[in-house]
DNA sequence: AAGATTAGATCAGG
DNA sequence: GTCTGATCTAATCT
């Protein structure tokens, strides 16, 4: 039953192998200094099931289809935003850091890091995009008052030895658009973050999502 | 204005850099020819360049940054599982034969399995590790209605001379988990599976991902 | 190659 | 409807 070089777990007055050492409600390992977080695993069926006009399912295992959503508190938030202001990338040390402080699981931290890097991107992306759209249309609409030729697109082709100099006037100036994690580092490196007064502009503008 | 080796769009008499040749009423760039997918076939530059805040030059390659993620239809999926089934480990032959048969690239189709291997090893754990969990319940169910003694948990360790033959009964007899690639494989060879049913339920536990 | 992580899309709760 | 935490998975990195 036991062997001599067998880690096991004491309570009370008896002995169990690591192994066996089990909450008796949910069958999950104990371990020493761990919280155990009851981090409910729902297996949720394949989704692509929907793909192609396939008929969803209605069968919803037996009523087990609940997401559990964590709502984070304000201190929570302040903390990832502050974070994730001077690193949107966080490595497993800082991670820890961050449940402790915050004391949600790495799981949520986690996924709180992703959403937040890809929110972040598509809004830069759009940004970026609806900066140049504007200075097109600015162009288009002085070289519309020259031409008042509408354009039409053909396919296109490389431009090897045609002329130079013909009707767009110099190169667009659009100003780069910087990922927030970029453009916050330093601000958030030069400041001290758990300071600052949250209803000033600038730190509005910092953290807001 | 123009460089040699831009690339440009013609319209009518004018010329205009791809990236300025834009719908005159959205501002939205054209581009010729209806899809965009650009399978990406040069390698981008290595993440950790990225991340570093290296100046990380401008230049870029036409940008390209951007994940291209392909997304598998119903029946590229089917030829996929079906021949992991039989064999989660294609050789070159068999690899060559799924890009005909699906359309995809090669490195689609071995991500594709990468990816399926991987996850199936993570079920495969987790499955045991859950059926462990359930035999341990069920062990402690049974304790509990002899002993009446909650467990308390405190910190490892090591069992030197204590002892034998205290609490646990006999050792635990998990059945041990056959990985989908084993288990599967003789089923996938002795069916045809191209014309299984897909409603049956053994279909669908075969193909599930 | 395996294993871990990321990115992008989508789902779903509030 | 928007927002955002959660999930899934193709793609990537190590």
């Amino acid at each position: 039953m036991f062997e001599k070089t067998d880690l096991v777990m004491r309570a009370r007055t008896k002995i169990y192998h690591l192994d066996c050492f089990r909450c008796s409600a949910c069958g999950k390992q104990l371990l020493p200094g761990g919280r155990v977080r009851a981090q409910r695993r729902r297996p949720l069926l394949p989704l692509r099931l929907r793909r192609e006009g396939k008929p969803l399912r209605k069968e919803r295992r037996e009523g087990k289809t609940t997401r559990v959503r964590t709502v984070l508190n304000e201190k929570q938030l302040h903390t990832l935003r502050t974070c994730y202001a001077a690193n949107c990338r966080p490595d497993a040390l800082m991670k820890e850091q961050l449940v402790e402080m915050t004391g949600l699981s790495p799981r949520v931290i986690r996924v709180w890091f992703q959403n937040k890097r890809c929110k972040d991107k598509k809004r830069s992306l759009l940004m970026k995009q609806m900066q140049q759209e504007k200075v097109w249309e600015e162009k288009q609409m002085a070289l519309q008052g020259i031409t008042g030729v509408p354009m039409v697109a053909s396919s296109p082709i490389r431009h090897d030895g045609a002329p130079m100099g013909v009707g767009m006037g110099g190169p667009l100036d659009v100003t780069a658009y910087q990922p927030p994690w970029k453009s916050l580092t330093e601000f958030a490196l030069t400041h001290d973050l758990d300071r600052l007064d949250p209803s000033t502009p600038q730190y509005q503008q910092l953290v807001q999502q």
